[in-house]
DNA sequence: CTTTGTGAAATCCTTCACAGCG
DNA sequence: CGCTGTGAAGGATTTCACAAAG
């Protein structure tokens, strides 16, 4: 079963068997059975073998997966062998601490700019690189070639940032801020908002007070 | 309609319900549309009138819904009018990020303890409370009433962390180390992860090279 | 005339179960 | 034998569309 459309919740799990991948290989882990891989991602290995599937991954029967073939093969469909740059708007915070995170470069995600409006903080050097205004945001893009964009700001600047992010030519967007985003079809938004996490949780607590055992699991 | 089995995809949604009702609130609206509503949070409005009717909301038909009725019928079934004592472990860059964040109080998450392995840290203070030693984990759980714990510790200590918290008596884990964590049923697990968005955002990147526009949103 | 609440249809996703290959 | 790959069944979620209420 070669090629495209894949499905959006395939899609949203194979970063995880990624991570679960390439640990198998630190490792030195040579083949790997979907139930192996599934159980190391938390999915029923049902799930694991018709995702890989829609790659046309072929697995060897009676054996499983070869580890390192999987990783080339899942990272070429993520899109990982070409580097993208990243522009984190907002350092607060949050914002400086993505700017600090590791995982950024490991896997081909370039930072190439961190902006705020505070013009106080203009200047200043933050992991090596300098915090540039937020008015500069349209040259930066354009200049930078930048595609994916961070939105680490106050939620009442986020959209206004949004859409300027937009027209100066981004495609993806990681929001931090807890709003919902207006954007067009053709950019993407990912949300990762704490205050809706906690509150899951809460309901899933408050369920537990009463009745037996439930649980969640999400989007990592 | 009335109550319980609220499916899980609703429960997801609740929290953006809220804020946006809570914005319309502060800006004074007294009463919004199903329609209204699903604009302020993105999605169809018969999805929202379908999830409100599972927890018995009633609406007017003609006008629509009472924001402040909504906002305590929302908060109510998310479990907020009590309050939770929760405990961040890991205070890297990201644990103190999280430690800051003012999302916390506003909704009734109590922040009880700040938790590090790291001997330098312990004394020392952040955002008004003394970071402890990662030890005194079980005492300090049983002690402080603590339900929620967030994890943001890196990776290879993540699960052995996680079984402590659990041992301990924590139902409910926010988890932003990279790593799947094998916890309990009746353990609620959530999963932030920063790069596992990235790479979801990397993939529909990848996809309008090609096609035209894809698009993709995600639990906050 | 507007907007809710909801059955019924359509779509998407997961799980089962097994044929068939190595 | 063990394990993949996949049709078919089963669930869950979303969307449609409309009757009934204010």
């Amino acid at each position: 079963m070669r090629h495209r459309r894949i499905p959006e919740a395939t899609v949203a799990r194979l970063p995880l068997y990624l991570q679960a991948l390439v640990t198998a290989s630190d490792q030195g882990t040579e083949t790997i059975s979907s139930g192996g891989l599934a159980r190391a991602s938390g999915v029923n290995s049902a799930i694991v073998r018709k995702d890989l599937s829609h790659l046309g991954a072929f697995g060897t029967r009676g054996v499983g997966y070869r580890v390192d073939e999987l990783v080339d093969e899942v990272s070429e469909v993520l899109g990982l062998s070409q580097d993208r740059a990243v522009v984190i708007v907002g350092i607060g915070n949050l914002g400086r601490a993505l700017a600090a995170y590791d995982g950024f470069d490991r896997r081909g995600f370039r930072i190439v700019g961190l902006l705020d409006a505070d013009r106080s903080k203009h200047g200043s050097e933050l992991e090596g690189r300098v915090i540039e205004p937020v008015d500069q945001l349209e040259q930066i893009v354009r200049e930078r070639s930048v595609t994916i964009a961070v939105l680490a700001t106050p939620a009442e600047h986020a959209q206004q940032v949004a859409d300027r992010l937009v027209a100066a030519g981004i495609t993806g967007l990681l929001n931090f801020a807890p709003v919902h985003l207006d954007c067009p079809d053709h950019v993407s938004v990912r949300n990762v908002d704490l205050s809706t996490e906690l509150q899951i949780l809460s309901f899933y607590e408050q369920l537990a007070a009463a009745e037996p055992s439930p649980g969640a699991a999400s989007t990592g």
